[in-house]
DNA sequence: GAGTGGATTTCGCAT
DNA sequence: ATGCGAAGTCCACTC
């Protein structure tokens, strides 16, 4: 058996007790999750007022925290890491506040009644990774140019150009410049004028013929048009495809060479 | 005592006891909170792969699901609300399964150990209020029209002309119409220019000088200059200005007579 | 059902 | 510190 208790409950805990294990908790920079009858007041961007009722509330270690409904995806209320939690007894119930600076806001939570008080020691090491985002997609165009066009050659990524970053640039098959602008979902009107932006910049500076492809797995109501109005070309990508083409073992070693940062 | 039992608590169980548990959880539609060590894989818009680790996951009663690492605001894997859960033993671990269709995705959760299982019955009809938002600082001007200017007058709001919404317009003190542009945050340049158009299409339609006010806390780089080139004017206005003007009570009635939509 | 814009957006990166 | 863009963004609202 380990000597290590990951998980300390407390059901029903009175006012001093719960004070005392929140404390203590906060002071040995634990995660503490309370389950109980509570009301919140937000103040700070904005203000927010929560009236009465069963939720569960979660300060983690980082000084974040969360306040959850029975329903719902979003949290209804929060703080970002970097809070200082306070915790106190007003009367004969449990108060803590969670304060923090740039910007300066609080929440105070107060709990008329706590049905169960959980001080979590978690150990977390395992690693996360994210796949098919636009950044695989631009790392499997820079290793599978093919994806975007025969004969396309990319010369750089995340240039910086007057008003933002290109995607990627290089060359067609003919010698042309090509902007290539990257979306991971279906593209609007605003992915088009970007690239456009982009195609403009770039026009400005080399004196030689540019064109503008727009990389993404669809285009929304309309956008074909303004394309063609504007000179502009479409290349259907998913993002799945491109995350597939980079777990290829073959690509590896090329998407190291990528990586270097700078 | 009372006869409902908010919260239903288990250390440790077996696997086939959680099976149990959660099954009975998600048929009665209540919400589930489990702390355990777990690996999980999302496979949908994206995909992504989490190691083995101690987390808070949560399944809630509308069929959403969050997985919190021991920091972070953010969820490192979750499902929005709409989900069909589905649990089951594989070998001596328990596995949850949370399925959505529009967008196809699913999220697969396996707990290698669990060391408490919380099934809740939370009772939650509390209201929740946020004020300062973009909408209260168009009903505070609307009700105190000095927030904008000496001797504004407004006259509509939210008024559809043709590239969108004017948030305010109405008139000054000399009878030239004016458009007010609301923002909660610092404002970019989007916001200048869309400001700049609304003026230009209320200057198709009227026949009378036109201005243009930017209301907002506070301007971003190089926007007074765009500001200025466009001919278009700035006010400071702090949405916790406008949550006082709000929150006074002889300013209520008005601000029932701004409620009224359309 | 798709498109548009806001959010107490958060988060990360570059200037 | 600030600014800009992406996100498995989510969400509400309009068309």
């Amino acid at each position: 058996m380990s000597s290590r208790e990951p998980v300390l409950v407390v059901h029903n805990p009175a006012v001093e007790k719960a004070v005392s294990l929140v404390r203590d908790a906060f002071s040995k920079q634990k995660a503490l999750l309370i389950v109980g009858n509570c009301w919140v007041d937000y103040c700070g961007r904005a203000s927010s007022k929560l009236e009465l009722g069963e939720r569960i509330v979660i300060f983690k270690e980082d000084g974040s925290l969360l306040v959850h409904r029975s329903v719902g995806y979003e949290p209804v209320n929060w703080q970002p890491p970097g809070c200082v939690f306070h915790v106190s007894a007003v009367g004969e119930v449990l108060q803590v506040r969670a304060v923090r600076r740039k910007p300066s806001e609080s929440v105070r939570i107060v709990f008329d009644s706590v049905f169960l008080l959980c001080v979590l020691s978690l150990v977390d090491r395992g690693g996360f990774a994210l796949h098919a985002s636009e950044e695989d997609m631009q790392r499997a165009i820079l290793v599978e140019p093919l994806l975007v066009e025969d004969g396309f050659k990319p010369i750089s990524y995340e240039k910086r150009v007057e008003p933002g970053f290109v995607d990627v640039y290089g060359v067609d098959k003919v010698g042309r410049f090509v902007v290539v602008e990257i979306k991971r979902k279906t593209a609007g009107k605003e992915a088009v004028l970007q690239l456009a932006k982009y195609v403009e910049a770039v026009r400005g500076v080399v004196n030689r013929e540019v064109r503008g492809i727009l990389a993404a797995p669809s285009l929304g109501k309309g956008v074909q048009r303004l394309l063609i109005s504007l000179g502009l070309d479409y290349k259907a990508l998913d993002p799945k495809k491109c995350a597939e083409v980079l777990s290829k073992p073959e690509t590896k070693r090329l998407q190291e060479f990528f990586e270097v940062k700078e």
